[in-house]
DNA sequence: AGCACGCCGACT
DNA sequence: GTCGGCGTGCTC
């Protein structure tokens, strides 16, 4: 809370006053700018200054560094009248700047990504019944009482006041009826404070019937709750019940009247998840996500800001909504790869997330079933606590996972579910349960060919074949979405007729399914057959409700939805992701099919899934199929120690790119050239990067390892330093990187 | 991020 | 002869 006392005093007679402003720009710092007498501002104030010709937004960042000159100087145009950004904010916005490397504008960009949320909101106009009695109010408005006019003035009679819009709506007239009586002036306007009515999450009400091993969890929980900054990794197999666990944190929140700040890794897809709050404290929470309109984020913002709406929950973005009076942070899913952000500002949003806690002072909770090896090996060292949930919630057990060594049971030509798994599928549409299969590859095929002469559909702009989707007769690029129709010559030697599709996406998955059981429903489920989260919810609820007997899609199917009726998950391709140089390919992979296996069975009825793979002796299938998940973790965070790699030292990638290759290719080398050396510090390449081209632009990739102690940062500056870059080629540093090679 | 200034092709 | 392409560079 700020001291009103402490507002420094404009004085008439003293000096110009200067500030130093942060812009949401990526500049090199703050800028200064004049303060006209009779304006008091303070550090966090957003305000409106000129740059350029034009007028942006920023927040007063503290005093004026005062080396510009005098002359150069521009005035404050205007302090906005919007709560200040906090303290704990400013330092976030600077802590992550710092971390990550990136201007401080650029990150205060995300903190203020609601310019509309800055203004003033629009006063809310309602409307009143005017004094006196109904025919009376018609004359005076020199209208004839007609029935529909009659049915408005007897509804607005002693009601609350109401906007038009309710009006015409409860009285079951057209907008032209209310208006002529606005108009007419028997209904008269007033005006309500700004802001939308909101009921608070109702933290009294009893939690739904919790086990015994979830109420205990709970209580652990709660603990938290009044003890200033931890981190807890809530740890439950898929199914205990971890969220209805740390709901009870949320209303131990609530209860002391906090803010609750919970992040989900794809909020778009939670429809489910938002129900189960509503169960619990009967209202929705706010949400915070990229579909919502600019009105819903302006009010959102604002009522988070003045601490009107008490939990949020949104993706990666709602880490940088306005929490005065935050008392706990919830990441769901915290191993999820989608709290990673890639372009702009590269930041580990489950990391930040740690970070804002422990500038706010509150606790933290990581909930997972498989939690990352970063978080498993902080609890080991005892920076973290862990509070464990043993059990599936009800009477269902863990799946039983079945390996299908595809070298022992090949599908026929052509196809791609082994006899075993298409004999599963079987009984389990016998029974009348449900089919997950999972594959994650969108589309129909992952590359066409021509087999005449071995021409390979690739993107014009990226390093990446082209996969086809049948459905849309399109060959796409998933990266920069070059499309084009699918050719049926080969655009190399012309031969006719010979482009084939090589290998499996879900699409082909379905066209398999539908020759083998045409009689039953399917649905395809994939991030780009979903339009919006509507259609997400209403797919979910279809699913939910048994109109679907097979469901065929990638990771979006594989998150957190609960469906009683699926039995049956088959993993297509087990060994996808374990290609590659990738350092948490097996973690991935492993925490994946996990998650998709975790859909089977989840009620009374025993789950049964199959893992089609080629690697029956990988360590990641055998994990899984023994459910062995803590020793696997302990065999991975020990190769990751002998390594010297993250969690136990740390990594750096920079990205060089740009569009001439010769330029991109110079700065890499000099870059090679100019590395630091020696003390354990090590650097790897220049490398063509992953997708060498993206969207035209050309990659190459440098990789610094460094033991866990060395400030990196520090050492990267240094280094980018030393390096001069023409102003089309573009270095992006990425502390701790999540893809690797 | 904008927006201006600045040097080389097709038009009123 | 101009209008305008977007390449570099600056904004307190």
């Amino acid at each position: 809370m700020s001291d009103p006392g402490a507002r420094p005093v404009p004085a008439a007679t003293a000096a110009p006053e200067r500030v130093a402003v942060l812009l949401p720009l990526p500049l090199s710092g703050a800028y200064d700018y004049r303060v006209e007498p009779g304006m008091a501002l303070d550090a966090g104030d957003f305000v409106a200054v000129p740059l350029g010709g034009r007028e942006v937004i920023g927040v007063v960042w503290g005093p004026a560094a005062g080396d510009v000159a005098e002359t150069k100087l521009k005035p404050v145009l205007a302090r906005l009248d919007a709560p200040p950004m906090a303290e704990s904010m400013r330092r976030f916005v600077m802590w992550i700047a710092h971390y990550t490397m990136s201007p401080p504008g650029a990150v205060l960009r995300m903190a203020m990504n609601t310019p509309a949320a800055l203004a003033p909101l629009p006063p809310r106009i309602a409307y009143l019944r005017a004094d006196g009695p109904v025919d009376a109010l018609a004359a005076r408005a020199g209208l004839r009482l007609t029935p529909p006019r009659r049915r408005v003035l007897d509804l607005m009679e002693d009601g609350p006041s109401r906007a038009p819009g309710e009006i015409a709506r409860e009285a079951g007239v057209g907008m032209g009826v209310v208006k002529a009586l606005i108009a007419g002036g028997a209904l008269v306007p007033i005006e309500l404070p700004a802001g939308r009515a909101r009921v608070d999450p109702d933290w009294r009400r009893p939690p739904v019937a919790l086990s015994e091993a979830q109420a205990a969890a709970a209580d652990a929980l709660r603990t938290k709750i009044p003890e200033g900054f931890s981190v807890t990794l809530l740890d439950g197999v898929t199914g205990a019940g971890k969220t209805e666990v740390y709901f009870e944190a949320i209303a131990a929140a609530l209860a002391r009247g906090h803010q609750a700040l919970i992040l989900l890794p794809e909020i778009a897809l939670s429809a489910q998840w938002l129900e189960r709050f509503e169960r619990r404290f009967a209202v929705r929470p706010a949400e915070w996500h990229s579909d919502l309109t600019s009105a819903e984020r302006r009010w959102t913002w604002r009522a988070l800001a003045e601490g009107h709406a008490r939990v949020v929950v949104g993706a990666r973005s709602a880490l940088f909504l306005p929490l005065p009076q935050l008392g706990l942070i919830v990441v769901d899913e915290e191993h999820d790869g989608a709290f990673k952000q890639e372009d702009g500002v590269v930041y580990q949003a489950r990391d930040m997330a740690v970070v804002r806690a422990q500038l706010s002072h509150v606790p933290i909770i990581l909930a997972s079933a498989t939690p990352s090896l970063e978080t498993v090996v902080n609890v080991r060292v005892g920076r973290y606590d862990r509070i464990e949930l043993p059990e599936r919630h009800g009477a269902a057990g863990l799946p039983e996972v079945e390996i299908v060594d595809m070298k022992l049971h090949p599908p026929p030509r052509g196809r791609w579910l082994s006899p075993l798994l298409h004999q599963a599928i079987a009984a389990a549409l016998g029974a009348e349960e449900q089919v997950l299969l999972f594959l994650n590859r969108r589309g129909y095929a992952p590359l066409t060919l021509c087999g005449s002469c071995g021409h390979r559909m690739q993107c014009p702009n990226c390093t990446a074949w082209l996969v086809e989707h049948r459905l849309a007769g399109r060959l796409q690029c998933h990266h920069c979405g070059h499309a084009l129709p699918v050719p049926r010559d080969c655009p190399s030697c012309q031969a006719e007729g010979t482009m084939t599709a090589c290998g499996p996406g879900i699409e082909r998955v379905a066209e398999e399914v539908l020759k083998d059981f045409p009689e039953a429903r399917f649905q395809v489920l994939a991030s780009d057959t979903i339009g919006g989260p509507r259609e997400a919810a209403e797919i979910m609820r279809a699913i939910h409700d048994r109109e679907v007997d097979i469901v065929i899609g990638t990771q979006v199917a594989a998150k957190g939805h609960h469906f009683p009726w699926l039995t049956m998950v088959g993993v297509v391709d087990a060994d996808l992701g374990l290609a590659g140089g990738d350092l948490r390919a097996a973690e991935r992979t492993y925490q994946l099919l996990h998650q998709v296996a975790g859909r089977a069975g989840r009620e009374e009825r025993p789950g049964r899934v199959l893992l089609q793979t080629y690697m029956p002796n990988h360590p990641v299938i055998g994990a899984l199929a023994s459910g062995a998940r803590d020793r696997f973790l302990a065999l991975e965070a020990e190769a990751r120690q002998e390594a010297a790699m993250p969690p136990f030292g740390r990594l750096v990638a920079l990205i060089v790119s740009g569009p001439d290759g010769e330029a991109v290719d110079r700065v890499a080398r000099d870059l090679g050239r100019q590395a630091p050396r020696g003390d354990d510090i090590a650097v790897f390449g220049p490398a063509p990067a992953p997708y060498a081209v993206l969207r035209g632009r050309q990659r190459r990739r440098l990789l610094l390892k460094a033991p866990r102690k060395t400030n990196v940062q520090a050492v990267i500056g240094e280094w980018l330093a030393r390096v001069k870059t023409p102003n089309s080629v573009r270095i992006q540093v990425d502390v701790d990187p999540y893809s690797f090679l």
